[in-house]
DNA sequence: GTCTATAGTGCGATAGAC
DNA sequence: GTCTATCGCACTATAGAC
């Protein structure tokens, strides 16, 4: 008989959002989860910081492709280039059989202020990474942190378009679009 | 004798800044607050829903600066001239005297992940709030979410550069150049 | 204003993998 | 033997219920 069954942190994140779900995170106590999980309390706080991070993890790897996206950009690449090719590298990870996942989870988030607290910190984040990133290719470090802001908000303006229930276009559709709405808005520099 | 001296609210928050600057955010219990400001925890959570909140409230005051800049903007602006309206709105808080204590309350946040939490979250309402505020003047629902974006991707970054030490002018001066930097970055469109 | 549930921590013990 | 995952228990502070 073996001690423990492999995948805990697994089985605890599909035991949350099964949870969160039909219960509310509220609703649900951190023993709630465990047990479901076959496992202790203690246990979950080993593989998750808080209550919130079960949902959270796996958003590191999305920062992952997004950097990856930057760094494998052709060199001479301007930050508006850069930025293009981290939202496409990123948007591998949102295919269509994701989008009802991604739509669950969003529901249960934002069900709850809590989470979209920790949602609007991973954003903040992941606008941090993208800014190293971008510095990282040698641009300039006001621009990097502009550029990274412009692309994060493309990211998440494309995103909730995404998990709309009408919506078919891929996500990096939605998130060119997003870059040519924003180029729109901004006005036009005088030619030199 | 007065049952109670006015401006509790006031005694919290001053009592919870200096105690967080001190003693840090997680060393500082909401029982040692209260005892400074000479009430009690449940007066506390009268006034505050939760810890970090302490350090929070007066931001809604700021969202109702950048709100009113859009809706006083002249008719038929575009919706760049709404955005540098709000800011040059909301910069009006944002006067020489308030940068020391804007330098302190910022080193007390980033010190703090929680803090960086709550902040984060109150980025996210205040892009809702001014979205919704460019909506209320006829701007196409995501066009206002990412103008809404530029926007107070704008302040914040140029906000993070007014506290800088050796920083001289005005928050709204670099709000404008991040503007213009955003702008710079996004490509030119063709001309029609 | 009191009472209580729950989140989250610290430390130690144990069981298996290697 | 070492290393790591799990569990047990006692504990504090937050936050909400009554």
């Amino acid at each position: 008989m073996v001690r423990w069954e492999p995948g805990a942190k697994e089985r605890l994140q599909l035991a949350a959002l099964d949870l969160f779900l039909h219960r509310g995170f509220e609703q649900t106590t951190v023993q709630d989860i465990a047990q479901e999980a076959g496992l202790t309390e203690r246990t979950f706080f080993r593989h998750f910081a808080d209550k919130r991070e079960v949902l959270f993890q796996g958003q590191q790897q999305y920062a992952a492709e997004f950097v990856r996206g930057v760094r494998d950009a052709p060199a001479g690449a301007a930050p508006f280039e850069l930025i293009r090719a981290a939202l496409l590298s990123g948007s591998v990870l949102f295919d269509d059989e994701r989008r009802p996942w991604s739509r669950q989870r969003q529901a249960v988030i934002d069900a709850n202020p809590a989470l979209q607290e920790r949602e609007s910190l991973k954003r903040v984040s992941l606008t941090d990474v993208l800014t190293e990133a971008l510095v990282a290719r040698g641009v300039d470090d006001v621009d990097a942190r502009l550029t990274a802001e412009i692309g994060v908000s493309a990211f998440f303006v494309a995103f909730r378009g995404w998990i709309r229930a009408d919506e078919q276009r891929s996500l990096d559709d939605l998130q060119q679009e997003a870059l040519a709405r924003m180029a729109a808005i901004l006005p036009t520099r005088a030619p030199a």
